[in-house]
DNA sequence: TTGTACGCGTTATCAC
DNA sequence: GTGATAACGCGTACAA
């Protein structure tokens, strides 16, 4: 009753399997698979024809027990959406290259025992390194140095100063997005952005407010309006802003999402965009930009880019044992231009 | 220069060297950590003494080897923002319960070649099985018979149905949303919803049309309107309605980006929502939902609970070599109230 | 060119 | 109660 209706899953094959079918030694076999040593051409088609007939497959975990090394990397996240860690997983995903290295995803979720829990499964699993992506940009406390393998933080750096963090630029960040307004002919820009708790808050604004001094401009507002992270906050900012400064002709918002509250207040009172006023987020989260009137132009944080020098850094820190690495390294911004700040053609 | 400033890492320690250090074999050290056996209580108390003071992990990769199961599941997803994957993900690594088994996350981005690749990369990892998670609720190509580990397709579902499927039910979803509209007062709901090529499009308005029918209530507008899945078209299609048709008390929307539309055009229009027109989303993405004006009902998929029945199909199929287990498994969504469907107290 | 034998770190099965 | 020893699947010196 089960010839042919079930295909029952069959054993996976092993190199013992391959050899004896192709009626050679284990040594000779493993030597024509991998190229390694002399072996005979016809003899090595012959193990190539069973290994394939069987699909075969080398069993990684042999391997790793022989090298000492398995090929894997831990990734530890508590951002609950995945919003940062999705894309620095994927940048990582792309440095490790094709499959050489695979990447264990964990959900900490803010939960400093859960973290501590996932850090010794991985360890158990002799991941060669871990990656620690924070969920805001402030420092996070370390892992300590108790860990047999490199550590690297990106997004939020660790506390410790020799640990490994790679985060982004928001200073230069908050630079760039004040030159973009600069350049596209604005001269009372405002700054509304999330709360004064968030390094990432207090960088964009220093970088802004550096630009804009060296520009030899004021702040529009006369201050960096700090508030919560959200559309509700952006869209009471930019009422008071404009109660207050009403010929303000640029916003650059901390986030895509407060640029979007200030976009519809803009649209509410009838200014234009970006005729009358330019409107500058930052993440460049497409769900905000793209459904925005106009669309929003955003600072993008290249996350993916992080994701990828992260994985350089952890890699490095594996070959090198930790040699002469830069300790720690920062991914700059750019401006990603659409038609909240520019005419569309 | 060298001795306490850089602490440098250390191998980590073997059974072996637990066992040296303890004075015992590498039987008894092993026997006295598992518990297996009879072991004195003073040796078992030295040897664990032993292995807390060298930070001993038990190598996984050699247990492994020794058992045949490695307690790794691949998690191959396409959906690149992540944000059906990432709640799935967290409902398996929930039901994989505390570390004991762990998931590779792989993104093939949609790619059928990256897909296949990773599938063999975690093959050769040896993992215990997989689970695929789609890009849309649309069936999708079966990754056939000949791979030596279960595979569950979570979110869409394989074409194959042979296959071992977990998906939402939409159609349930459809159908409990305008049960809501109705339980709230309503009389004459319009659906608007993505594009008419989605499964996920077509099942919520058959279950929307159903309740319908099944309360003796016409369709206001007439037809389901089909559209792209984005606020443009919210905006568009709500305009469409009012104006066909301006005595509707209610929109059901078939995603929160197309209810979110709906909201800002009811807004301009000058109708309040609740009190004229309830709206209604489908997905319950945070994002949008706590964002809008009033805060946004919708339908939640549960996707953390569809993570969680797919990791215990897999796990049963890895168990019972797929003994006698349900092969199409739906999760019911249900209906988050906000402020958009009830007037708030 | 090919085969034999060892070791990677565990667990389990024997003896003692 | 404890200690040798054989697996697990592979790569690789070494011998043939």
């Amino acid at each position: 009753m089960d010839g042919d209706a079930v295909p029952e899953r069959v054993r996976a094959a092993t190199l013992t399997d391959v050899a004896r079918a192709a009626g050679v030694s284990i040594a000779t076999a493993s030597r024509a698979l991998n190229g390694r040593g002399e072996v005979r051409a016809d003899t090595r088609d012959r193990v190539f024809a069973v290994a394939e007939r069987l699909a075969f497959r080398p069993n990684v975990l042999a391997q790793n027990l022989l090298s000492g090394r398995t090929g894997t990397v831990g990734l530890i996240t508590s951002d609950l959406e995945g919003r940062f860690s999705i894309p620095i997983m994927m940048g990582a995903e792309d440095a490790f290259g094709a499959g050489a290295t695979q990447i264990f995803l964990c959900d900490a979720r803010g939960d400093a025992i859960r973290e501590r829990h996932h850090v010794e499964a991985l360890l158990a699993r002799r991941v060669d390194g871990l990656i620690v992506v924070g969920s805001s940009t402030n420092p996070r406390p370390s892992l300590g140095r108790s860990i047999p393998v490199p550590v690297v933080y990106a997004y939020a750096p660790s506390q410790e100063a020799s640990d490994l963090s790679v985060v982004s630029d928001n200073v230069q960040g908050g630079r760039i997005g004040v030159q973009h307004l600069i350049d596209s002919g604005r001269k009372r820009i405002a700054h509304i952005t999330g709360e004064a708790e968030y390094n990432a808050a207090r960088d964009r604004a220093a970088g802004a407010v550096g630009a804009l001094t060296e520009a030899g401009l004021e702040l529009a507002g006369g201050r960096v309006m700090y508030g919560p992270w959200n559309e509700a906050w952006g869209r009471g900012a930019t009422r008071m802003l404009l109660e207050h400064d009403p010929d303000i002709d640029a916003i650059f918002c901390g986030s895509d999402q407060i640029a979007r509250g200030a976009l519809d207040v803009l649209h509410e009172l009838g200014r234009d965009v970006p005729g009358d006023v330019a409107v500058l987020g930052f993440d460049n989260w497409a769900v905000v930009t793209a459904s925005s009137r106009p669309e929003l132009s955003s600072i993008d944080m290249q996350l993916q880019e992080l994701g990828r020098v992260a994985a350089n850094l952890l890699f490095a820190a594996i070959a090198d044992d930790e040699g002469k690495l830069e300790h720690h390294q920062s991914v700059a911004c750019r401006v990603v231009v659409r038609g909240s700040t520019t005419p569309t053609a």
